[in-house]
DNA sequence: CCCGGATCTGGACGAGCGTCAAGAGATTCC
DNA sequence: GGAATCTCTTGACGCTCGTCCAGATCCGGG
């Protein structure tokens, strides 16, 4: 049996304990983005990983945790996205450049990671046990975006119009319609998304 | 036995069976908006109902024409929200006050519907079947935010700076995380999200 | 080599799910 | 007032769910 789940993050080998959480995480990012959090089940998340269901029961104490847990993995992934675009550019429209082409490339790329954000950031709307974990990485995503708009009033010598919390609430909107198309087969996703963006962006920094 | 659910749209008491359907329909969406689409029943929707749970599938096929259903009666309700507002309003002043009212009454007014409807929204990145009518719905508020775009517009002898579905997304983007605030029991919600939309609005609007 | 703890398996459990159908009531029409 | 039809309840079905557990397997230290 071994000691409870908690205790097992405290051993010796609590590095080798974290490493396969972090392993069994993954498999269920994979299940989670594929299905949606309504249709996921812990079988099949165990199916998409190497072991069977009973091993989650052994890492960690419940489905809550798991997805918590699963959410915190996704923040390390997706907070540092535009940050070379930041650091690279040398001008206004190079900044500019390089953001819409990852943004556009991540839409397009890994659609379903983004649709799971969405759809986990909403259950925090139901479930009060995700709430903390949601914000905080609502504030790393504020925090990325408010980064590439100072670097381009910088850059273009002028000066954002609104806060940084209204800044990311803007952009985030342009891209949840953008990917909600996306992911209904809408081949100009993109395109629009691109020439939305270009289109707000002065406006709210002049 | 009967006729099947589809030829019971058909009768003679067709508009009987219309109402008992919404009157369904009412429940469900009552039950969706405290629970989320994720945990919600047949049997929890029967119970705030005033039938048992197998009428359910008397009048509506399955799960899914129950939810689809749902939604089209969520469409009704909300999209003529803020024309009052733009009906009344004599300047430009005039019509955002009115039309932030009524947005802060609703965030805190209802937010569960809000939520909810975000939720389905979601699942529709998920569940082709919903695709169809939560666009629908989609563009029914991107028209109803135009209007009162155009309106303000109008009023301020100024001109919109972007284009009517970036306008609905921008609004929608601020909108949710205000929500999401909201929900998690914020109490400045609501005045954030009016002090957020009178920035961005001169913005794109001038 | 073998022991003991750590790790993992696979089945069992009670509960709840969507769906269905038999029949009880209610209503309508002759 | 009885027959036919519409409406609704009740309980059952096969299934999947999260959780738990007894035991198989693995593996490092004596």
């Amino acid at each position: 049996m071994g000691p409870a789940v908690a205790d097992r993050l405290e051993g010796r080998a609590a590095d080798k304990v974290a490493r396969r959480r972090s392993e069994l995480a993954t498999a269920a990012l994979k299940t989670l983005s594929e299905l949606g959090y309504a249709r996921t089940s812990l079988r099949e998340i165990a199916a998409n990983s190497e072991y069977s269901h009973g091993v989650l029961h052994y890492y960690f104490r419940d489905k809550v945790e798991l997805i918590t847990h699963c959410v915190r993995e996704y923040k390390a992934r997706c907070a540092t996205r535009y940050d070379e675009a930041v650091a690279t550019a040398t001008t206004a429209e190079e900044l500019v450049t390089g953001f819409l082409r990852e943004q556009t490339a991540t839409l397009t790329g890994e659609p379903e990671m983004h649709r799971l954000w969405y759809d986990l950031r909403n259950q925090a709307m139901f479930e009060p046990a995700f709430r903390a974990d949601v914000a905080e990485i609502d504030q790393l995503l504020e925090q990325m975006v408010w980064r590439v708009v100072t670097r381009y009033a910088q850059l273009s010598g002028a000066e954002p119009r609104v806060a940084a919390p209204a800044f990311y609430a803007v952009l985030d909107g342009l891209f949840q319609q953008a990917l909600l198309r996306q992911l209904a087969g809408d081949p100009q996703a993109a395109a629009d998304l691109r020439a939305s963006v270009q289109a707000v962006l002065p406006q709210l920094v002049h």
